[in-house]
DNA sequence: GTCGCCGATGTGAACGTACACATCGCGACC
DNA sequence: GGTCGCGATGTGTACGTTCACATCGGCGAC
């Protein structure tokens, strides 16, 4: 009746913690403690049969206690919507790989609509996992209003917005990236020149309309209301077939490089020749858009940069550094063969 | 000297616990936490005061301490690999929604390589975070020869594979895919068909090649080696450029859509037309594919489906559940203008 | 009227870790 | 030679929650 009276069979195997370590390694778990933490005072002696002993049970730190005690999870909360869009996605690798390199993780979350409950649904369950800063990813207007209500707690940054909320956003200047595009298109002789843009909702796509609209009244010309599209190369194909039919333009600045693709489209099904006939010019310069037909002219964007950077704002906040640099990513006009002189 | 002897100023703000709350609400800290675990014996008047008091003091649980309690994080692990393709993103974005309509969540982790440190490392810290199961999604070989080794305690599924482990995998069926599509092109007459595939380490680069293989070995064809590219189409137009400098072949199945793109802008610096010189088929069925010059036939694979039917798996093995479906989604031919009777 | 049961609520312990502080041994210094 | 300091290690406690069990009042059945 020594040891029966505590029925001790382990039926659920338990994940071995610090304790059995030290038991094992015949030091006490504070010792352990220090080892998995690279405390510098412990006997190169110690420290192996220690190590030894994490091997031999193949211990693991068990990160929720950790993040218990210390209130700090070594997490950075992700708050993104579209995540299938190239941009986003390049971002949230860059996001990754940045944020290992610095020893932190990632907690991605996506948006299921944009409505406020469900940003806010979101949001605290990226606090209640004591994230300890947030990036945020989903560029409707609607999410930052959310967010300006409420009150987060942590150090955060919002990506590929424009400057709306300088002290938290680290955007790309995409105002300016617009107006490069309508700038060469002018440059080339087009004066009719139509705009397709992205959802108004977005911020990106807002954006790159006034910088259109903004460069065309700067160079006097005449503007004209851009369509509404929804990203996608269905979209950009099918304003395509309804615009030909008037073709009141010679040139096209199209919200990005997928609705641009359809565009392309439409004009080789009326038989239009681009950038004969037509002149296009995209926006993100997503891998494909060199091989369109033609290769397209667009802007790019340096989307790993943005997430980079977003991950050094954040890192340096959390150490207490302030005054780090917001300044906008400048976008870059690259020119191939979708835009040519007017005819 | 009641209170003073321990001067009890909050210098740091600590988070309401749920005995802040149930103090507020004059209750005991277990009614607290029966409210919020929906436990059906509580008087109807005490769950509201546990309510307002929740929102009075903006009350979050702590998803930490709860990990720890009760071992069970609520979270599924992604390991995952290239999540700026379109293949893996769609089903990570399927796996998320899939997920969330559980109460469940993800922890997400990039590769930074495929080498065994880099994929321990990284299931190391997802089994840390006590995630309750694991969808990998990191299609090379090597990713699976370490998962073998590594012993993973939880229940995990692997995408995207081809039935290597089926017990663990869930897959689209890759070869039957290939099989279509080079059925597809020898019923149009072709005799002479080329391969691009993808890099060689990727499991369905492998299971492509072979459906291709195979299905030509039974028409009695002849086969030659594939070239082996990376996905990109820049790779795509590169090797279009070598390869049309002798042009033995009427017909390409390309790995997937982007090389296919890149081929086709080769063919066309060739002033080769598609299809009347060339056929092309690709594979995956990109949003985009249907708006390349000329829309591409392509295999279409059904991410979302599989990201859902993984986390479906998941869940019902957390249940207890056993002997769920293991299926292959089944790929569909699409046959648009890039393909067409031999000349 | 008393007993037993049940609904509603409260108390003690445990989860695995890190931090603050305590202890111990040993060499150096005066 | 005693004390001081420091490197190396050990002990107590807190983090916020859930689980198992205890308690308490009321109601129905006999």
């Amino acid at each position: 009746m020594t040891d029966t009276e505590r029925p001790a069979e382990p039926e659920r195997v338990r994940a071995p913690n610090i304790r059995d370590v030290a038991r094992v390694a015949g030091v006490s778990y504070q010792t352990v403690s220090r080892v998995l933490n690279d405390s510098p005072s412990i006997r190169p002696e110690t420290l192996q049969r220690v190590r030894d002993a994490i091997d031999e049970l193949g211990y693991r730190p068990n990160q929720a206690a950790r993040a218990l005690v210390t209130s700090r999870s070594r997490t950075i909360g992700v708050l993104s919507a579209q995540t299938v869009h190239y941009g986003p996605a390049t971002a949230i690798n860059a996001i990754e790989t940045a944020a290992r390199e610095a020893g932190y993780r990632l907690s991605i979350t996506n948006l299921s609509s944009t409505e406020y409950a469900s940003i806010k649904s979101a949001v605290d369950y990226l606090i209640s996992q004591s994230v300890e800063a947030l990036i945020v990813i989903a560029p409707q207007v609607r999410v930052f209003e959310a967010l300006n209500d409420l009150q987060v707690s942590v150090p955060f940054v919002t990506l590929e917005a424009t400057g709306l909320n300088t002290s938290h956003s680290l955007w790309v200047d995409q105002v300016q990236g617009a107006r490069q595009a309508t700038r060469h298109l002018i440059d080339l002789g087009h004066t009719e020149i139509m705009h397709i843009s992205g959802p108004q909702d977005w911020i990106e796509a807002e954006a790159r309309m006034q910088g259109f609209l903004r460069e065309l009244s700067d160079a006097d010309l005449r503007t004209r209301a851009p369509i509404l599209g929804d990203w996608t190369a269905s979209f950009g194909y099918y304003a395509g077939i309804e615009l030909l039919r008037y073709r009141d333009f010679s040139a096209v600045f199209v919200g990005n490089d997928q609705m641009a693709l359809g565009f392309m489209h439409a004009c080789r099904e009326h038989g239009l020749d681009v950038p004969g006939d037509i002149s296009i010019v995209g926006f993100d310069d997503i891998p494909e858009a060199a091989h369109f037909a033609p290769p397209l002219t667009t802007v790019r964007q340096n989307f790993a940069e943005i997430g980079r950077r977003a991950v050094a704002l954040l890192l340096g906040e959390l150490r207490g550094e302030t005054g780090m640099s917001h300044e906008p990513v400048q976008p870059e006009l690259v020119i191939r063969e979708s835009s040519g002189r007017r005819r």
